[in-house]
DNA sequence: TAAGAAATATGTTAAAAAACATAATTAAAT
DNA sequence: ATTTAATTATGTTTTTTAACATATTTCTTA
């Protein structure tokens, strides 16, 4: 972890979610926000430890997970301006997943207690936090079914859909811009790294998609959503 | 579904995510409030439903579920004074699961419209509702993991502890005060009927419960909670 | 650039859980 | 009270998935 000098660049530009600060509160929120860049793969935060921050992705990619019994559980992929670890902020607890660089990442880290005091004195910005975690609770509760009963082609389906959506594709339109390791594909999946080599093997076999060692192509969507919504 | 006539107890009494209503919003929320009763087993709302209301359960017992994927998954069990519906009033859009009334009960609910006039007028209660949501979230998250993750013992022993400690036990300090059919604990463990009726026979065998048809008692929390924890 | 480590691929075996079957018991309805 | 339906119980088979094993390829890094 390494903390960058620099300009702020106004977030509300970047996320609506900060749309509703007063000019006071933005000048404030400017002067606090610090700049601070992780390297692949290095720790954001820890399940358990009590939350500090809240942050803002600016560049690169980090992966919000759980450790489960002898296997990770990947909770959430960010892309530039998510922000992440506002729940636990908000709940002025410990943090209740790990969080990681994926690639080389710069964030926006803003204070708890500087984030919780504008949810405090700001209703309307308070209102805005509660619609996206609103969001982010269905999201939770729609994925811990579709993980518990959908069969392994099906969850590996769905997540090979959720990166299409959530990082989209190259200039080919079928080729996914996340370069995701087969583990991480496993993890967000939840079955082991050997199934989701053999099952995304099987996928290409088939014809749904092609792989090009970490490239995944999809091929057929409309096929890979069919399986995903029939588990 | 029948309303019914009469007083209104004064809810921040009953539940203190009220407390921080003005006066004035509790005399207005009063006035606004109406009585249901749903029977055993009649559904309250379903998923994908635009939401209308949320409530507050007074008496009796409710299950929020969702449909997967030929089986049912139970997200949580509600009981008096609990709140539901909220997520979705919040959201400003369909109810994420069904909900139904495990026996006769008693709910006060609340417009969509007449809650989100709260949440956006008053911070404090706004501020409420968002860590009440965040507490939501947590469990939510957690729970995937426990229930993708561990074994068909583990699922059930932590089902069983879940309802000791959300309905507690009677007289006797080890019978669960829910009486719940197979099936519905089945739904909460994620397996099937078969394995819930199964495992928990196994568990009395091994003596750590004692079945008395729909009754169950605990005899060993220490083990329960050890086969929870390793799965 | 070579050696070592990590990731991918694929086959085989073992374990876990679902599906299926059928009986016994209990609850509900007439 | 008696029939019917629902729930509980338990055994057997099949399917699904994890675990294990071992090449092969691709990345790191010295």
């Amino acid at each position: 972890m390494t903390n960058l000098a620099g300009e702020i660049t106004p977030i509300w530009e970047l996320n609506p979610l900060w749309e509703t600060l007063t000019e006071e509160e933005r000048t404030r929120v400017l002067g606090k926000i610090e700049i601070v860049q992780y390297t692949k793969n290095e720790m954001i935060h820890f399940d358990g430890e009590e939350s500090s921050h809240m942050g803002m992705l600016i560049s690169g990619k980090i992966r919000i997970y759980k450790e489960g019994i002898g296997q990770k559980q990947i909770i959430r992929l960010l892309k530039p301006y998510d922000v992440y670890g506002y729940r636990a902020c908000i709940a002025n607890g410990p943090y209740n997943s790990n969080a990681s660089a994926f690639e080389d990442s710069v964030v926006y880290r803003l204070q708890r207690d500087e984030f919780v005091r504008l949810a405090k004195e700001n209703g309307a910005f308070c209102y805005g936090v509660m619609r996206m975690m609103a969001q982010d609770l269905a999201i939770s509760e729609i994925r811990t079914v579709n993980l518990t009963q959908k069969h392994i082609r099906g969850r590996l389906a769905e997540s090979l859909l959720q990166l299409v959506h959530k990082y989209g594709v190259e200039e080919d339109g079928q080729t996914l811009a996340m370069l995701l390791p087969r583990e991480d594909l496993a993890n967000m999946s939840n079955m082991t790294t050997s199934n989701a080599i053999r099952t995304l093997s099987q996928f290409a076999q088939e014809g749904l998609v092609a792989i090009n060692g970490r490239r995944i192509s999809i091929l057929n969507e409309k096929e890979l959503e069919k399986i995903s919504r029939l588990g």
